[in-house]
DNA sequence: CTCCAAAATTAGGCTACCATAAATTTGGTT
DNA sequence: AACCAAATTTATGGTAGCCTAATTTTGGAG
């Protein structure tokens, strides 16, 4: 009594919820359909039905009320679009002269429409590449996911050195602005300031040691690696 | 009283239709439903609806039992897609590695996903290519085709030295076979025998000295220019 | 000039997906 | 413990696009 898994046809709906639900639960926020329906622009009732479908189709599991979670197969369905997402923005970023604030737009219509087969040639002629331009892992085919340990520029205290290490906003137009700070995955600083209160971080930028002002909110979604000082200090 | 011209939103469905009936009237077929359908893989009464949408869409022109006709946004919105997928055929062919009998299929899918945006990068990358992999010559962005004069196989006579110009074949299968034979665009041979009622042709490639049997269909689809022979023969 | 087969269209249905309005369930507050 | 607001689901309806079956039109053969 095995239960009925449907043919594992995805549209491009399910392709995109498969992905923001995988997404919203490994960012720690609860897949919920209120949620699911804002990142993808849709009524909530639409979430609703979709969750009913991709149930039956064995995809995740629905308790009415409560939540969905994603099966195996839902999981390993939404890692492949992960997967072809940022391998995607890679390649465009590396071989087409995207920058990051416009990638993520054409990625995100390309997803739907590349075969594997594309995906693992991009992936190939840039030697498989471990991170997005964003700085956000790259699942491997198999499906595998690294997840470096990170900390927001918020939580970092006065006085440490780190280094961006991703970028979690897509919003061309912050994307901008980070990138007009100065800022991109890899760029190592020092938090020289941390004003209480929600209050604005201060860092100064190793590379020109410019020091630069950065909104709260927006350094929320700077993820950071602290770089241990190696012998002073 | 201008004609009510709706949005020109077009879903990958029309765009697959525009595309097949200005494929269809480029070759002198006439752009039927029953062929339309063949092309396409649906049922007649599919086109006809399709048809019908189409032409409140003001992208042709549809006398009912009679046939269609692209208006000027109808061949404009059709070029656009031809540009589309040669273009994307000549990329993943020259920076990819695709082998000119897989790439139709995987650009088949990308024409509907990417932007005009990355279609420029990409011409722009390999120097804005005149012909796709196949040698069918790429639309420009203001929607001119080049049209070559081409002269089928079948109809060069014998003793005349010609170039192959444009495989008008898209199956897997058939591409396979004529590579194998040491044909693409571009190889001059001579023609040295031609069998009637609808017999094979004989050429004797000049690359390789090698003679090459090639059956009536197969040689009707290669289409070819005439070398005119410079000084002697 | 009539008739018939082929081609095309209309009629009627289906699926996937979206939406709005009307229930229903949940969980915290009093 | 009852109630209410928020979250969610159900009910209902719409569009695009596909299908099969039934009907209509066309154009050539006799």
């Amino acid at each position: 009594m095995t239960a009925a898994v449907k043919d594992p046809l995805l549209t491009r709906s399910t392709e995109d919820y498969l992905k923001v639900i995988y997404e919203l639960g490994s960012k720690g926020v609860a897949a919920q359909t209120s949620t699911i329906a804002v990142a993808l622009s849709v009524a909530p009732p639409s979430v609703s039905g979709m969750m009913k479908r991709l149930a039956e189709s064995g995809l995740l599991t629905h308790t009415p009320y409560r939540g969905v979670e994603l099966t195996e197969a839902g999981k390993r369905a939404a890692l492949r679009m992960v997967r072809r997402h940022r391998v995607l923005e890679a390649y465009l970023t590396s071989k087409l002269s995207y920058s990051w604030d416009t990638v993520h737009e054409e990625a995100e219509r390309l997803e739907h429409a590349v075969s594997d087969e594309l995906i693992e040639r991009m992936a190939l002629t840039l030697d498989n590449p471990r991170f997005d331009p964003h700085g956000a892992p790259i699942p491997t085919e198999s499906g595998d996911v690294e997840i470096p340990d990170r900390i927001s520029l918020t939580d970092i205290p006065v006085g440490k050195r780190a280094a961006l290490s991703m970028v979690g906003d897509r919003e061309p137009e912050r994307l901008r602005f980070i990138e007009s700070l100065g800022l991109k995955p890899g760029v190592r600083f020092v938090v020289i300031g941390q004003q209480p209160f929600q209050g604005p971080v201060t860092i100064q930028i190793e590379h020109d040691d410019r020091e630069e002002i950065i909104g709260h909110e927006l350094a929320e979604g700077l993820l950071c690696t602290i770089v241990e000082d190696s012998d002073d200090e």
